[in-house]
DNA sequence: GCTATATGTTTCACGGGTAAATTACCTGCT
DNA sequence: AGCAGGTAATTTACCCGTGAAACATATAGC
């Protein structure tokens, strides 16, 4: 069956014969699907979250330790000042809770509150099964050989990119 | 190779033992190639453009015809606010021209300048070899499953989501 | 011990997105 | 003709992200 990029690839075609749009076509769909998964309710939406402030309990949840800001920042791949942002709504929320640390007044460690662990223990297997049926079209090995080739793909992205200048 | 979701993965699997992560690996990947995709330097940041604005320009240029900024809404997958806003810069830098329908005046008729044109036809060619580039990890082959694969979850996205409620 | 520099976190100004309201116009019904 | 309702585009108010600057504290060198 098509999808809605192909047609896209054959107007690109189109428009300069011979045109290599192999690229596009891996590239254009992951960017089409990662659109249509961000603004779509999910499990997270009903309980009130965003994917990204779920990013942060599940981090805590998943190293089941305490966190500092900038140790979250790396952990969810997302900008120090983004998660200053989110910390503020999840703790007016009481979902974590913050702890100075005593040598250095500087750092902050964050950890789940009991209502913040509860919340993602209850809603982990609801994602994963949400998850799982969005992927109903795919065959097990097919989301397999999926998964793998993603990989790759983002090994040469963290590779190429964010290294050079910095 | 390992990604930086793997180590994730592993993480969430150590938190629940038994949980079924496939679902994780493939969906979470998706997201974070984007992610990085979104975020880095490439081509058109150099000409001083972003992909949503390119997605208009592309989408004029592919179709090679008049677009109303309803139908380049549906043509880049975007809201009908967030076309306003881009045709406001693309006309300021004189990419793109408006003409005003003589029957019906509420609508609009966009279109290329020969500026518009020209930068298109220039980006589009560097545009692919960059993105090939990205993709050089992967053997042709794999791009090609790949691609394959993105159309068919992109299928199952679009069938089961942006449906149901309207 | 004081100062210079480095580091962790937060704040600020702004860009770009969205949903909902608004504006402008068209069309069909009476 | 006149109005009820629909549709195209824009405006509005707001949310959330970012990079750069500010702030608070620690550390090293003299």
């Amino acid at each position: 069956m098509e999808d809605v990029v192909a047609g896209v690839l054959r107007q690109w075609e189109r428009a300069y014969p011979g045109l290599d749009t192999g690229p596009i076509a891996v590239l254009g769909r992951i960017n089409r699907c990662a659109a249509l998964l961000q603004q779509t309710p999910d499990p997270l939406t009903r309980a009130g979250l965003t994917r990204a402030e779920f990013d942060i309990l599940g981090a805590l949840r998943r190293v089941d330790r305490e966190l500092t800001p900038t140790q979250l920042a790396r952990e969810s791949f997302a900008s120090g000042a983004a998660v200053t942002k989110r910390l503020r709504l999840l703790e007016a929320r009481a979902l974590v809770s913050r702890r100075t640390d005593a040598r250095d007044r500087r750092v902050a460690h964050l950890s789940l509150t009991d209502a913040g662990r509860d919340l993602v223990d209850g809603l982990i297997q609801e994602l994963v099964s949400y998850d799982r049926d969005l992927l109903a079209g795919l065959t097990p090995d097919e989301q397999t050989r999926l998964a793998d080739a993603l990989a790759g793909l983002l090994n040469t992205l963290e590779g190429t990119i964010g290294r050079p200048p910095r």
